[in-house]
DNA sequence: GTCGGGTTCGACCCATGGGTCAATAAAACG
DNA sequence: CGTTTTATTGACCCATGGGTCGAACCCGAC
């Protein structure tokens, strides 16, 4: 039950105030984040969050202001890790629709074994309070329209096939989605591999011609 | 907000009782089971499917003896939906491994788009008390080695192909999971056209011989 | 009728858990 | 060293909602 550090309970090197502060907040998030997604958000309590990190409830409503604003905060930077990656995605026409779906599909796939990505799927977005969550479905609707699109020009330019490119596009989102339910990283198989074989296993489906 | 029927709160037919009991029960499963998928289970109060129902919280408790049971019943309802069809799977053996997965497949869509299938793959197993989570873990683990063996027979008798027959099980089950999220039954696409899209999706991933 | 069981509900109980506050401890500052 | 600012907490508040209870109600049977 005790971590490791018993008594410094955050555990970092001192850094400047505001850095310092930046950080912790960092550490509640990613704690929160792993909690959320394997108990549920409404299993979840304050106090289960404070503990794991070895703190008081009010300390946490030092660095955010509600139960809500901590899972919002997830999510988002599990949505911004697709839409403003370090490294943009390929502009639409530098290459063809099917290696963008295949950048894309790489991208998505470390998005969502990631901790708050896990969160993003696993926690549904009814939780939120209704500004909140109109933010986060704005995102998820953004990201759902990159897909469609990357796959809409892949049909356009022929390297890819499929009768219809939306419904075609719920289909990849869900056996993404779905990754984090029966995925657990522990050694017996890497994220890369994972990722090839979801990407090979939605080419077969989706491409122009076949390679296995 | 006013239902159909003002007064007569259940509205059905006069039965005998036993015959009532049952039919009242089965009402507030499914009730249960659309308003669980739509708001989420906790996000639902009891007094939420009462007041759908025109009834009082306490005549809740008069059918079942708690919100747990309610959603285990849901739950076990969905399940039963593929483990114990009215016509049984074709056996293994009868005929091939890739058609007895396309009617896994149509049995399984028809399943998750049913009120209690939805229910089951949109509540997690959290909510539920220990002994009842047992079960319906245990249930899915069926359906799961189910898919499973089906596809492992397919590439056994080599009508289908694939690398990690687990792992694709998994994509498949994401795909077709992640189904209530998106798909609402309003006309614009039947049960049967839905069908026999991810059909076609999945068999394009799977199917030795390619066939658009 | 009126009796008796099946059915329903108003009113209540109470544990849980999100959220607050004033008082302390620990740094930073001079 | 005081003093101010930042960080942390024990103790508390209180709305919510699952669950209970006894009274009332309905309805068929004698």
């Amino acid at each position: 039950m005790a971590k490791s550090t018993p008594k410094r309970a955050w555990g970092e090197a001192i850094q400047n105030r505001d850095e310092q502060y930046e950080l912790k907040r960092q550490v509640v998030l990613r704690t929160a984040a792993r909690t959320y997604s394997q108990r549920g958000f409404y299993e979840t309590t304050l106090v289960d969050i404070a503990e794991e990190l070895n703190i008081s409830k009010p300390t946490l409503y030092y660095y955010f202001k509600s139960k809500d604003e901590i899972l919002f905060e997830c999510h988002r930077l599990g949505i911004e890790a697709i839409t403003d990656g370090e490294t943009p995605m390929p502009a639409a026409g530098s290459c063809t629709g099917r290696e963008r779906l295949e950048e894309f599909l790489r991208r998505y796939v470390r998005m969502v074994v990631d901790d708050f990505g896990t969160c993003l799927v696993m926690t549904g977005t009814n939780a939120l309070e209704p500004e909140n969550r109109g933010r986060v479905i704005e995102g998820r609707r953004k990201i759902d329209s990159m897909l469609r699109d990357i796959i809409q020009e892949g049909v356009g330019d022929g390297t890819l096939d499929c009768p219809d490119p939306k419904m075609t596009a719920m289909f990849i989102f869900g056996a993404m989605n779905w990754i984090p339910r029966w995925y657990h990283a522990d050694g017996t198989m890497s994220i890369e591999e994972l990722s090839q074989r979801l990407i090979s296993f939605v080419m077969r489906a989706v491409a122009k011609d076949r390679c296995g």
